[in-house]
DNA sequence: TTGATTTAGTTGCAAATGAAACTATTATCG
DNA sequence: CGATAATAGTTTCATTTGCAACTAAATCAA
């Protein structure tokens, strides 16, 4: 093993390269949707997608659960509530804090991305058995533990 | 279906996001592996990767085989050229082309960074049982055929 | 209390990215 | 032929991204 005359790597068949690419042609699909029926970007909906599950949590909550930096998620949220879609109510406790929640119209959006979100979802897991979709969440979760044992959040199915 | 109010997307269970994280981890893995070993980029990786496999291919057929767009692949190409990686030969018939390949030190890093990716993967692939890692790779495959059906590489095993 | 440290969030900046424009060369078709 | 279209590859430019530095506020420790 290991012998570097004799190994050989097919980029075809390499896991890295197949997740990059795979990931990005996903991302891309889904992001042009985003864009086009709801003019929101794919950093944006992460956001209101957990807004959408836990009203009232803090910048940097939204960071750990969307797994964007700081900076990101600074940013898409300013726009997010420029665009009223969002609301910040900065903590009367923590003057550091704020709470950022889905206004009226946010939650529109919200209700209206979900249901062509999952569809899209579908869309891709049609290709598969409702076994072979399971199967599947399982593999990524062993992957994404070894690749990223830092973060445990692949287990976490309660709060 | 597709009631709005009704469907639930939990974050942590969608297959998009799913993917793009666990894709940003193992690139950003293995890009600072490349980096710290090898002094290259993954794109510039790539590039050594398929020129190992097919000397004396175009910049055109690089950018299909590695997915790269062209812009990638010229600026990669042209710092692997700098660096004496990489060869480029213009083709006297059509001197619009020119044959890319690698050269004496292109494949010393090659055969040196062969073995250090497959050792990655491998890495990854420990996880899973062997008839897992043969499913994973089965289900990449037909979901990569839903997200970019134009695509028919993940079939080609020959060329 | 006050000086040092930590935390929340924003801003600035340098590098990476991708689309479109551009150059050079070859192919097509009247 | 000669004009037009197509192709290979590079360059330009605007946008995106990720990191580091920064501001403001709270905590800790003497």
């Amino acid at each position: 093993m290991n012998d570097a005359a004799g190994d050989k790597l097919r980029l075809d068949n390499f896991l890295p390269y197949r997740l990059s690419v795979l990931s990005n042609a996903v991302s891309r699909k889904i992001a042009d949707m985003y864009e086009r029926e709801f003019d929101i970007s794919i950093w944006q909906w992460r956001i209101l997608a957990v807004l959408g599950e836990s009203d009232g949590i803090t910048s940097t909550e939204v960071a750990a659960r969307t797994l964007m930096d700081k900076p990101a998620v600074s940013r898409a949220t300013s726009s997010l509530i420029e665009r009223g879609l969002v609301t910040r109510t900065s903590d009367t406790a923590d003057r550091r804090k704020s709470a950022l929640g889905l206004s009226t119209a946010g939650r529109e959006v919200y209700n209206a991305v979900i249901p062509r979100a999952l569809a899209y979802e579908q869309e891709l897991l049609a290709a598969l058995s409702p076994e072979d979709a399971e199967a599947l969440h399982g593999l990524l979760t062993r992957l994404a533990q070894i690749a990223s044992p830092e973060r445990d959040l692949w287990d976490r199915r309660e709060d």
